[in-house]
DNA sequence: CAGTGGTCTAGACCACGCT
DNA sequence: GCGTGGTCTAGACCACTGG
């Protein structure tokens, strides 16, 4: 290696990522023995970009024949990444927060947030997230209060920037159908009892420890909700 | 390597399984070299096995301090796997099917499956799925004619099985609210009017070619839709 | 037959954490 | 300073495909 901070992979993922871009959907990239030659490196380390690639939807094998250019909507997509991209965007208007102790909510929060007498008390934003200046969701974003700083009280935009802990962690969502509650119908611009679908969520630690949950009230006619696996 | 089938990596995985199956969650396994040696194995043989316990969400590492047995409640989910159990518990009633033409469909399904004119007649079969012998959802699922054979006609149980397709293929699903309609209700043992999650998905190989297209209502009392990431 | 991806080895150096 | 995971090398043999 060198004194790089990249380590060498990465960037054969990039340049492959780039070599694609310009070829039809399954055509067949260099062998890795000859992108081993190519990029001056070893055949176990191609492979390991090729890996990823592969992962993420880039790329399939085919064993004995080659490794093909994917369909670009085969590409895994996944809604916990879609949390980011109301950070990404930062488009969103906070509505409302306060702290909260547990049991004034209207549901009860403690098992998703693992809350005991102790730390029973929440840090409760709702924001109203936009696509293009459109309402596209209301989220009730719950953070524990002995998780929360004074800092980030005064900076919540940093407090709801979720990413890090959504890649040093992991997301559970669970989907509801639920006729839009009428505050809500209000803000998203839509007409009241129409069906919509909740989705709550859960960020955890690696270590299982609840972090965030929250409840999501996404608008049918912005934003359809897609995976690809 | 020698003359057995499996691959010494899938071995030392299963191995691993079933190791941290008594240990607790955050509890630390050997690490990698301890692990070579143990199997007899090369590091790099021991990393892939590790490697695919961590992407399927049984482990987690920590750079520097070692590799960890993660909480069960994070292993991975996805929504298209569930597919795969109403085959696998095989407890589910065909409800009617007929051979049809995309145009005399209620919704144009030509996108989807990517009919043309010379190739637009599709199989359509209805089913309903029980869990514990309660109904938990209702499937229209749609077959292009000339995907299906006569052999598959007489056995549609057979072709109902989509777990082979969904391992060499790919899945895209989208989640719509809507209103169950009103016959679905019904075999659904549900009151008209409420709001359910319908699932469109699309099964594709892995060049790209639609195989199989679904929509699916779900009962949101009897499973709710959970992924884990 | 040559070429492919799949598996495997036995080393190596690095940055970082912990004691 | 020792142990960890992360990266990397330069080979090797296998089963299988396709000309």
């Amino acid at each position: 290696m060198s004194i790089l901070a990249i380590p060498k992979y990465l960037e054969i993922k990039e340049q492959i990522i780039d070599e694609i871009k310009g070829k039809p959907v399954n055509s067949p990239i260099s062998s890795e023995r000859d992108l081993a030659i190519q990029f001056d490196a070893s055949r176990m380390t191609v492979r390991n970009s090729i890996n990823e690639l592969v992962e993420e939807g880039y790329l399939y094998r085919e064993k004995n024949k080659g490794t093909f250019v994917a369909d670009k909507k085969l590409i895994k997509k996944n809604t916990a990444t879609e949390i980011l991209q109301s950070y990404d965007s930062n488009d969103y208007s906070i509505i409302y927060f306060s702290f909260k102790n547990a049991e004034d909510l209207e549901f009860d929060i403690t098992p998703f947030l693992e809350l005991d007498e102790e730390d029973s008390r929440v840090l409760r934003i709702v924001r109203l997230n936009k696509t293009e200046g459109r309402p596209s969701s209301v989220e009730e974003v719950y953070f524990i209060k002995s998780f929360v700083s004074d800092e980030d009280v005064k900076n919540l935009r940093n407090l709801l920037n979720l990413n890090h802990l959504i890649v040093n962690g992991s997301v559970t969502q669970r989907f509801h159908p639920v006729i839009i509650p009428a505050q809500y119908a209000n803000l998203l611009k839509l007409k009241i009892n129409i069906p919509v679908i909740m989705i709550e969520s859960t960020i955890r630690s690696m270590n299982g420890k609840p972090l965030v949950y929250i409840r999501a009230y996404n608008n049918p006619f912005e934003k359809t909700i897609e995976i690809t696996s």
